[in-house]
DNA sequence: TGTACATCAGTGAACGCGCGTTCACTGATGTAC
DNA sequence: TGTACATCAGTGAACGCGCGTTCACTGATGTAC
């Protein structure tokens, strides 16, 4: 059998993460369609026909990635869903995990920026998918505060969506801010503040706007 | 001289032109950087090395498009901000503005949306700085409102780039919205009209909250 | 208007190169007894 | 514990192919007189 026991699976696992470190560095300067087999096996070490051990083709390795990208940060929505603290502690949590977790996996952000429009179909469907999710979690812990308040629930959703997308949208922002670090990156997390604040005030008067 | 007179100019304008188109219906289904200049000259059925009286190579013909895809944009955007009506009419002239755009250059915000973080660096620098343009001039005509109202210079900058940003989603929204056409474009404008009232709520409630 | 020369958009052949995929293989790891 | 066989991650050579770029060229358009 092979589900069971160690050296040989371990060993393959280790190759198969070889291969996905190997293509995210390799994908800092160009996008996964023009990501060729030969380089991401020539930066491991290894020879070509290998790769197929271990994914299909490119597009699979490509999903792969979105989910370990991606994945990992439903622990941090979570954590920054679960706090109970008011609404300015709160956006300054939420901008400062952001903040931190680009500085940690500049890389991973980069690749789901870079290919949540990109060329390859089967990994835009992953990256849509899973912001799906986080649409999901977000409308699903907001919806028990707001529902009592006349939010039906298209409108939970709409905003879940909002700050989804702004959280993207500020991911994006500190990546672009990265190169010169300090100055930018403050100013990149003020005006993310800020429009959350501004956000927040807007969903505050919502229901009597 | 060359500046002057007719058929030879009209000719490579015409030829420019086929090169661009072709990129651009290539483009629709892959990204810029896995495109091939054979690709785009076989598509036109001219002679590869044709390509290089127009341009010095793909990214170059990239940075183009962009002038193209986004210069276009700037009478919607200054129509909109001329709109004298109220907010809730402002916001759908504005959403039924994008979607139009959207339904008429699909290809162009495809291109757009794809390249904002491709793997080109002259292009995303072309692109970010057009959308900081837009900015820019969002910007210059909230000012005057906005100033008198106690809304120093960076809040006003803080909420252009909030409303391109936006713009920006919504452009995409619509994209992805396309292909099942009237049921899910119908929900992106929804969804965006909803947003855009919280933002113009949380805008007038700023200085007070 | 007609002629002689200059310009230059587009041609077509040639080049060296790296690509993705296939195949039979090797040899370490795993399994059965 | 020892032996005989099965599995399978990784090898290395080979394939046909399309790529970007170069070059000397052609012939229509433009210019000067």
């Amino acid at each position: 059998m092979s589900h069971r026991c160690g050296v040989r699976q371990a060993q393959k696992e280790k190759t198969r993460r070889a291969l996905m470190d190997a293509a995210l560095g390799l994908l800092e300067d160009q996008s996964l369609s023009s990501l060729g087999l030969r380089e991401v096996t020539r930066a491991v070490g290894m020879a070509p026909a290998a790769f197929y051990r271990h994914f299909r083709d490119l597009s699979d390795l490509g999903v792969a990635l979105v989910e370990e990208s991606l994945g990992s940060l439903h622990p941090m929505i979570g954590a920054i869903l679960a706090g109970q603290d008011g609404d300015a502690e709160r956006i300054d949590a939420t901008v400062e995990a952001v903040a931190e977790h680009v500085r940690r996996y500049p890389a991973h952000i980069r690749f789901i920026a870079r290919e949540r429009h990109g060329g390859v179909r089967a990994v835009r469907a992953a990256i849509a998918a899973e912001l799906d999710r986080f649409a999901d979690e977000v409308a699903a812990d907001f919806s028990p505060r707001l529902t009592p308040d006349g939010w039906p629930p298209e409108d939970v959703r709409m905003l879940a969506e909002l700050y989804v997308d702004h959280m993207v949208m500020t991911a994006t922002a500190f990546l672009e801010a990265q190169p010169e670090h300090p100055r930018l990156e403050r100013r990149a997390a003020d005006t993310a503040r800020k429009q959350l604040l501004l956000i927040s005030l807007g969903r505050r008067h919502w229901r009597d706007g």
